[in-house]
RNA sequence: GGAGGCUUAGCUCAGCUGGUUAGAGCGCCUGCUUCACACGCAGGAGGUCGUUGGUUCGAGCCCAAUAGUCUCCACCA
């Protein structure tokens, strides 16, 4: 089979794609596991949003794990990677919502029902739309096992969860402040607020006391809340305010009588030392109201507008109450100051409305007990995060946990398995369905919220594979998963959500290794965003340059956990690699004769064997950095080591005797068989097409065949040693071109040279090289060589001499000699004075110091040979 | 306020447990359409590794301080 002529990704992707699949190289079989003759390796996919595009974080984030997985597979393990989509309970129901409201619809008039039948239809026309761009990925996942979370399965383990944790007393209802979106009309939870600066006002307001005696003065930023007042408090060991401490003011307004408390929370520096007190709509207020007892009073409904407690402001958007409730204050003579203010406002992670911080009956999750385990099996190194700086961020935040608020006012999502008795009250938590009160027998309305999206997330690794069956095939193979490969931004919600559900639901840790990566910012290192309209579409670049490509472009030169950023040279230089290694293989394959087997001869030269011995050292270098998920650097190595050594130097050597040696197009056809697997993690597609043109592979699959290893024995059968000497032969090469540039000798014309070596074999073998690759006329090679007339350079243990020639120019012979002398000079001293420092010799490693002195040596010798060329033309 | 990252060639970034002359890609300069590839080949120029101290025989790497920059967490009403 012969390949066409240019790379052409588009004429083989699909194809490729689909061969796989049919395969059955990506469906995963417990039994292999459970019999113990593989061993597994799961990765659980971060699931996207069903709501989703692909952007080109997702690219980053699914190539890492196809890397990993397929490396994984072709070593011989049961590999799973199991796919799904998320339902993504508030992101899906608001975009919903705004399409309904294209309509003229709301959520209310169409009803519960209805609104999530739309819901459903929206998940079978999107939920697929990002399942077919991982595809063009080429991802490798089990497709057969693809997952959605409000699946059969993921509700059942989410409804078994939940009643668990009721039973144990580790999920409660209760009233708490919750952070509140007006907009999205729903509580969220602590990590969905997101902090910004903002420049506001604090207002100085003076409450005057009930007895006439004088008043309060109180600082706030946001005076709408006052409504909700129902003390002040001071500081105990403030003494200004000592005296006033249970006296009562009035509060302006709406005349509400309200006391002064003492509460050591107050600050005494802080604004004016008096705090006044709302628990309906401040976490702080609602801690020093519990201690207090004082009355809760919430001012303002679900959309953020003043409510029936708020008196005349009731109505009114909770902004256009502040600019009037400010007014009147002023008005009254109460408004003592207003100073400018920047401070950090909470807002919705979803539509960026400034969250209002509400008391509200929510069911939250109790964190301490669950916390505890997740934080020892880090710390103890039982469950690692590569790289190791994500632990602390893991662990400040675990350490810090609060209860989770995991309710929302929601529909779209897991409802609630929790009823309320319409007669006695009394509330029932079931798997099941109930119908009547176990306790009376009445009528139970069934709690209408939804359960926060990530709480069937934290569950994913194990709800995928059969939880809570945990006697199912696919549970007992391949759970705990082994690798985890997501954002550090999704560290909070997810990574640590799953750790300690795992523990606390299982049993077991989840995942051994979270690999944590950076995200894939823009030229300028902006982030990516909508607004800025700098996202790079993933799909496009596969149009335009190939899927392999695109995947290359993400992985050059990232380094574990760091940010990268996506330039167009980034994907240009990958898409010539990959036309790089398209065109080798092509060379090869036009030279092949049909003979070759692919199979290492026994009779080598010394190019093959030093080839051979590189290329080995190369897997062991590369399957190592895959080993410490040191993406960037494997393919890096990779890459290089292909371009330089294979194609730059052993293709060109090899030049002069392809046609006529089988031997070398067997050792062609090896080496380029063991490129294609160690790329192939990194760009399926191209490799797998050039695979199947390879002679010997009788429709073998790359995808599946094994990965490559170090073979010691072989190395240590052939490698000799010229080999370890064969790199003095190729930098001969470049010096000899180096000083015919310097010289000026174009580069058609031929060129005698002499080369004086200890090791006369070796270069006498390679003197055809120096023919070809140096347009040599003649090539003498001795073990001393006449300098008469001509001119040198040193390379190592060499020194290479061709004629001064006609084209002599003394000048810039002398400034080209002079600069090696300088350099050389250079190094000399430098030797000497580490040789001449008694410290270095007493103390540093023997082999270092043996080194130091034969580096020295030669070092001198070169010297003596400049010089001497320099005598000889002066 | 707390924690962490980054600072190395004009640009984007590597640099493992400290050890010869600090690497790559792009860009730049010179030459080459050599029968796999100009998405290429050959050669070259370019860096006092943010700053200052310290540890060490030896520091881009370890320690301390400092500057710039980015991120995360907390959040004083």
């Amino acid at each position: 089979m012969e390949l066409s002529k240019t790379y052409s990704p588009h004429e083989f992707e699909d194809r490729i794609y689909a061969k796989w699949v049919a395969s059955g190289a990506f469906t995963a079989n417990p039994d292999n596991v459970l019999s113990g003759a593989k061993k597994p390796y799961t990765i659980v996919i971060p699931p996207p949003n069903i709501t989703g595009q692909l952007h080109v974080g997702h690219a980053f984030n699914n190539t890492l794990q196809d890397i990993i997985i397929r490396v994984k597979r072709m070593q011989g393990y049961e590999t799973l990677w199991l796919p799904g989509t998320d339902h993504a309970s508030i992101a899906t129901e608001s975009k919903i919502v705004a399409a309904m409201a294209e309509e003229g619809l709301t959520k209310e008039s169409i009803g519960r029902e209805e609104f999530l039948k739309r819901a459903w239809d929206w998940k079978v026309k999107y939920g697929g739309r990002i399942i077919g761009q991982l595809k063009k990925l080429g991802s490798s996942c089990d497709w057969s096992r693809e997952r959605f979370t409000m699946d059969e399965g993921c509700s059942r383990a989410v409804q078994k969860v939940f009643v668990e944790l009721y039973n144990k007393q580790q999920i409660y209802r209760g009233v708490r402040i919750v952070n509140w979106c007006p907009k999205c009309r729903t509580s969220i939870s602590d990590v969905e607020v997101e902090f910004e600066e903002q420049q506001g006002n604090f207002w100085h307001i003076s409450y005057p006391l009930k007895d006439g005696s004088g008043s309060l003065i109180i600082a706030t930023t946001r005076p709408e809340t006052m409504l909700g007042d129902t003390a002040v408090a001071v500081n105990p060991d403030d003494p200004r305010y000592s005296a006033l401490v249970g006296k009562t003011l009035v509060l302006p307004l709406i005349n509400r009588e309200i006391p002064i408390v003492a509460d050591s929370y107050v600050d005494k520096e802080f604004g004016t030392g008096a705090v006044k007190i709302t628990p309906a709509h401040d976490p702080n207020d609602f801690e020093v109201g519990v201690r207090h007892s004082l009355p809760v009073i919430r001012v303002m409904d679900d959309g953020g507008a003043m409510n029936e407690n708020a008196g005349v402001y009731q109505g009114l958007d909770r902004y256009k109450a502040r600019k009037k409730i400010v007014a009147d204050l002023d008005e009254l003579g109460l408004l003592v100051k207003v100073e400018p203010h920047t401070h950090n406002v909470g807002t919705c992670q979803r539509c960026g409305t400034t969250v209002e911080p509400t008391a509200s009956r929510q069911w939250f999750v109790k964190m301490d007990e669950l916390a505890k385990p997740a934080i020892d099996i880090v710390k103890t190194g039982e469950l690692k995060y590569v790289p190791k700086r994500f632990e602390n961020m893991y662990l400040a935040w675990m350490e810090n946990i609060r209860d989770w608020c995991v309710s929302r006012q929601l529909w779209w999502g897991h409802r609630i398995p929790a009823y309320y008795c319409d007669k006695c009250g009394e509330t029932v938590v079931s798997e099941t369905e109930v119908h009547s009160c176990p306790k009376c027998g009445g009528n139970v309305t069934q709690d209408p919220d939804t359960l926060d999206t990530w709480f069937s997330s934290a569950l994913w690794p194990f709800s995928t594979l059969g939880y809570p069956d945990t006697e199912s095939k696919d549970y007992k193979a391949f759970y705990p998963t082994q690798t985890l490969v997501t954002g550090f931004d999704i560290i909070p919600f997810w990574v640590a959500r799953m750790i300690f559900s795992g523990l606390a639901y299982t049993g077991k840790k989840p995942f051994d290794a979270v690999i944590i990566h950076g995200i894939i910012r823009d030229a300028q290192g902006r982030k990516m965003s909508k607004t800025l309209g700098n996202g790079i579409d993933p799909l496009e670049v596969i149009d335009k340059f190939g899927a392999d490509a695109l995947r290359l472009a993400v992985v050059i030169g990232i380094a574990p956990g760091n940010d990268t950023r996506w330039t167009d040279d980034k994907i240009l230089y990958a898409r010539n690699f990959v036309n790089k290694l398209w065109n080798a293989s092509r060379y090869l394959l036009l030279n092949l004769t049909g003979e070759e087997t692919g199979i290492l001869p026994v009779s080598l030269e010394p190019e093959d064997k030093w080839l051979i011995t590189s290329l080995h050292g190369v897997i062991a270098t590369v399957t190592e950095n895959i080993e410490n998920f040191d993406i960037g650097v494997a393919i890096g190595n990779l890459i290089d080591f292909f371009w330089k050594a294979f194609c730059d130097d052993y293709v060109e050597l090899t030049k002069t005797r392809i046609t006529t040696d089988i031997n070398v197009r067997n050792v062609l056809t090896y080496a380029l068989s063991v490129f294609l697997k160690l790329f192939h993690p990194f760009i399926p597609f191209v490799t797998e097409e050039i695979y199947s043109a390879l002679p010997n592979v009788q429709g073998k699959l790359l995808i599946t065949s094994e990965y490559p290893t170090v073979d010691k024995e072989l190395i240590l059968r052939i490698a000799d040693e010229q080999t370890g000497l064969f790199g003095q032969v190729l930098e001969s090469i470049t010096a000899i071109r180096k000083l015919r540039k310097e010289k000026d000798i174009p580069d058609k014309a031929k060129v005698n040279i002499e080369i004086e070596t200890p090791h006369t074999a070796l270069f006498e073998y390679s003197a055809k090289f120096f023919v070809k690759l140096c347009n040599a006329e003649s090539v003498i090679i001795s073990d001393k060589v006449d300098e008469q007339g001509k001119t040198v350079t040193v390379c190592l243990d060499q020194r290479i001499f061709i004629p001064s020639g006609e084209l002599f120019d003394k000048e810039k012979e002398l400034a080209r000699l002079n600069k090696e002398l300088a350099k050389v000079s250079k190094e000399i001293e430098f030797s000497e004075n580490k040789l001449n420092n008694p410290n270095f010799i007493a103390k540093a490693p023997e082999q270092q110091v043996a080194a130091e002195k034969e580096r020295y040596a030669k070092n001198l010798e070169k010297k003596d040979t400049i010089q001497k060329s320099l005598h000889a033309i002066q």
